[in-house]
DNA sequence: CGCCCTTTTGAGGCATTTCAAACATTGTGG
DNA sequence: CCACAATGTTTGAAATGCCTCAAAAGGGCG
């Protein structure tokens, strides 16, 4: 077992059988979206594959069904930044409507099915489908909350503390899924985790070593058992030594 | 001079004679737009006055006219994070649109005058003006950019390079409105610099004083005069003994 | 089976924080 | 208009959390 997420099938998908159509943005996409939409399930993508390149032109969003992937965003001086872990259900591609360039790369980290939207098309739609946007809008909001979030742990928290709360995070979406809340695959290297928290490789093993040695997680590799939510929260809160640095006025 | 943009007329404000409305979200909003958006005009705020709160229940989107303000987010653990600075024309609230509720406060750093949109008016609105939820969309999309900018540069960026590229990013910010790039003044504290960066306020002091002693910039009190943009970049790529933690695989 | 990528572990170093204190500025009430 | 308080800013010295460097052990895959 190395995927949390059962495979999508591979052809003739229609939001009517896709299991996470409830929370998906794609759902009802257009008149008669149970015909429409199977043929905008794009091939499945193998782990490495990149489904958004950063400075490529908006084409078509993507909405991922199964599978996980990642977003970073390179920075002209060749710094390199994980923006978010991507799981079923979520929109991909929703900041390249600000200037009709995306703004990051996506890439899979396991075998991921896809639905593509092609952007003009779902412009078009606007009019007649209001209630369609309205999701795309709310989504891109979401995401706007999460990344408020990642930025409060990369600026104020310890890394244990940063730590915690990704397992904790990864533990929720997943459980939003239907998926364990206590058991689970990481899906990314521990280099991904470590750049997604900013900290080095070497302090993300040591983390996952402390935390194992105080008996709140079980690692083996990337398959992690949380035994004690209430030590990783106690953790992820400000327990540690962590830093009161940069308090706002 | 305390202000870097002129202060905009209190009452009786129409699209049509606003400085900021070529890049305005709020300009072409409903039909007959210069008559209804006087109206949506809301009083002026002043310094320190909170625009919108976080965990407030969604009712209006606000376009700042003059003025500055910060967005931040406050976690459960009582941390709190400045996400964002805002200038004229920048969309408030778009975080909201997630779920109904504000995701973050905004409060005015100066005097402000704010266009106050009604979002269910806004909503009602679309199928009938859909540029102009594009254009909300856009907004919200290029802030998300913002996010990621400012996520690589809180993860990435030494000291020194967050600090350069933050007074870099003002003076474009600013010289987008029509003001001088080189010469203005910051409508924050030092402490929410020091924040917005992930500093300690010491070190944001420190690194003013070392930048005015290399001659890049000169300081006094809140008022910059960028005199060498080229050092500034220099530092603001990655010059320094800057860390090249969590590189991404 | 051997190569490469990933992960782990240890020891030392340094960037930035923390602590401490003085100074400047703004606002307020007498 | 001045005294006083509150806030914002600067500077110095010491402490520390996390990184860097170094090296080895553990899987995956051709």
């Amino acid at each position: 077992m190395t995927s949390n997420i059962i495979d999508f099938p591979k052809a003739s998908v229609t939001c009517a059988i896709c299991p996470w159509a409830r929370s998906c943005v794609a759902e009802g996409f257009g008149p008669g979206s149970e015909d429409t939409s199977a043929q905008r399930c794009a091939a499945p993508t193998k782990r490495g594959q990149h489904i958004i390149r950063q400075g490529d032109t908006l084409e078509h969003l993507y909405v991922l069904r199964s599978g996980s992937a990642k977003s970073y965003f390179d920075s002209s001086d060749g710094l390199e930044q994980i923006v978010a872990f991507h799981y079923p259900g979520d929109l991909l591609g929703f900041d390249a409507i600000g200037d009709g360039t995306h703004q990051t790369s996506v890439v899979a980290l396991e075998t991921a099915a896809l639905c593509r939207v092609p952007y003009t098309e779902l412009e078009q739609s606007m009019p007649e489908s209001p209630k369609l946007w309205n999701e795309v809008m709310r989504a891109g909001a979401r995401q706007m909350r999460d990344k408020n979030v990642h930025a409060l742990m990369l600026g104020q928290k310890s890394a244990a503390a940063r730590f915690a709360s990704f397992l904790l995070d990864v533990s929720a979406r997943l459980a939003a899924r239907g998926c364990s809340r206590s058991e689970f695959n990481l899906s990314m290297p521990r280099q991904d985790i470590a750049n997604y928290l900013s900290l080095a490789v070497e302090t993300v093993s040591r983390l996952f070593g402390e935390l194992q040695a105080s008996g709140a997680i079980n690692v083996e590799r990337r398959f992690v058992q949380i035994s004690c939510f209430d030590t990783l929260r106690d953790v992820a809160g400000d327990a540690s030594g962590g830093s009161s640095r940069a308090k706002s006025g």
